[in-house]
DNA sequence: GATGCGTGGAT
DNA sequence: TATCCAAGCAT
């Protein structure tokens, strides 16, 4: 290596060094004081960086209040039904991230003795824990030195370097890894990890950075043009397709409700009514219960309803229909009978609130 | 690599 | 009202 070629690399170095340094100070001056940031046990990091994905934290600090209450450690949650653990978790959305975490922990107790796995390829071995989040939990609790590379960390570092690969591109991955790891050895692998997204939340924001109050504001590329919000680069998202639903609230003569949890992809393991496809008028209805083997004593509109999903919308319309006792009806094998008390603990979706909302001023 | 997977808040 | 999201993961 030439003597220009050595000055360079301690260039960069400084660099490097400077930017960890004006980063970490600033994360120690301006970091939100959260609920999981008073502990490095493993088991409420994993939470709450599960809870975080795709979700803002305003949303999330009360259902993990709630959990780390109900589930304190890895034991009680393997421990719990199912149906518990959604039901602390409806509301937050993407379930399949409910399911992975009572798996993982009932893993974690039978092959780790309930004892949280250092190792980062073993973490990315459980259900929903993938590289990010892997990184995420070994530097933060055990200060190993593993990029953590989140929407943030991207947004962060494509404006910076005014990096035009699109966001969730494998160039975009490995750039921010490559990154993130330059500046490792300069910071705490917890406070690096921590800040960059930090700074990524409250400063490079999506929409109207603060870059008045960033410690990159001489050295962001982005910040030079001006048009910050350039950076990062995203794909248009398809526009969703309607499903269109008939929602029957079927209740019984002795006051109980027909369900069923749902066993689809979507939304599973919490339940709903009955829905039918399409958007059925009255007389339709009426036909396709008297059809299915029921007796209908009377029905009343509930009304319609929209609900938006990140890929689809459901558009709803509902009923609430008194029946005689059918439990031979032809409607689908799943559903079932519950009673007002039962239904009160059951896991349902937000796409059906704005029914049971309907259905408890019915049944009061 | 594209798609499926929820929800509520900001603009 | 319409759009864009917010600490990803699995397939």
């Amino acid at each position: 290596m030439s003597f220009n070629e050595k000055r360079e690399v301690r260039a960069a170095d400084q660099c490097l060094s400077r930017m960890a340094e004006m980063l970490s100070n600033w994360y120690h001056a301006n970091h939100r004081d959260l609920p999981w940031r008073h502990t490095k046990d493993p088991y409420a990091i994993w939470i709450s960086e599960i809870m975080a994905q795709q979700t803002r934290i305003s949303a999330l600090l009360p259902y993990y209040e709630r959990f780390m209450i109900r589930f304190p450690d890895i034991r009680s949650l393997a421990k719990a039904s199912m149906d518990d653990v959604l039901l602390v978790w409806a509301g937050l959305g993407y379930y399949k991230r409910a399911h992975n975490l009572h798996m993982s922990a009932k893993r974690m107790v039978e092959e780790y003795a309930g004892i949280f796995p250092r190792d980062v390829s073993v973490l990315q071995s459980f259900p929903g824990i993938g590289e990010y989040t892997a990184g995420a939990i070994a530097s933060i609790c055990y200060g190993l030195p593993t990029a953590a590379v989140d929407g943030n960390v991207k947004r962060v570092y494509a404006r910076l370097l005014a990096v035009d690969d699109e966001v969730n591109s494998k160039n975009m991955l490995t750039k921010s890894k490559q990154f993130v790891a330059s500046l490792m050895p300069y910071a705490e692998p917890s406070v690096l990890t921590q800040s960059l997204m930090e700074l990524g939340a409250l400063v490079c924001s999506p929409k109207r950075p603060k870059c008045q109050v960033c410690p990159f504001e001489k050295d962001c590329k982005a910040h030079d043009t001006g048009q910050e919000e350039t950076w990062p680069v995203k794909l248009k998202k398809p526009t969703q397709k309607t499903k269109y639903w008939t929602v029957l609230v079927i209740i019984n003569s002795t006051g109980d409700i027909l369900l069923r949890k749902r066993s689809e992809t979507l939304l599973q393991g919490l339940y709903q009514y009955v829905l039918c496809d399409g958007k059925l008028s009255d007389n339709e209805v009426m036909s396709t219960l008297e059809t299915s083997g029921f007796t209908v004593n009377s029905m009343k509109p509930l009304g319609k309803s929209r609900h938006l999903f990140t890929h689809l919308i459901w558009e709803m319309v509902g009923y609430v229909c008194y029946v005689d006792h059918a439990e031979e009806h032809s409607l689908c094998p799943e559903y079932s009978y519950y009673s007002r008390a039962q239904w009160e603990g059951l896991a349902f979706p937000t796409a059906l609130a704005y029914y049971n909302r309907q259905i408890s001023q019915f049944l009061e």
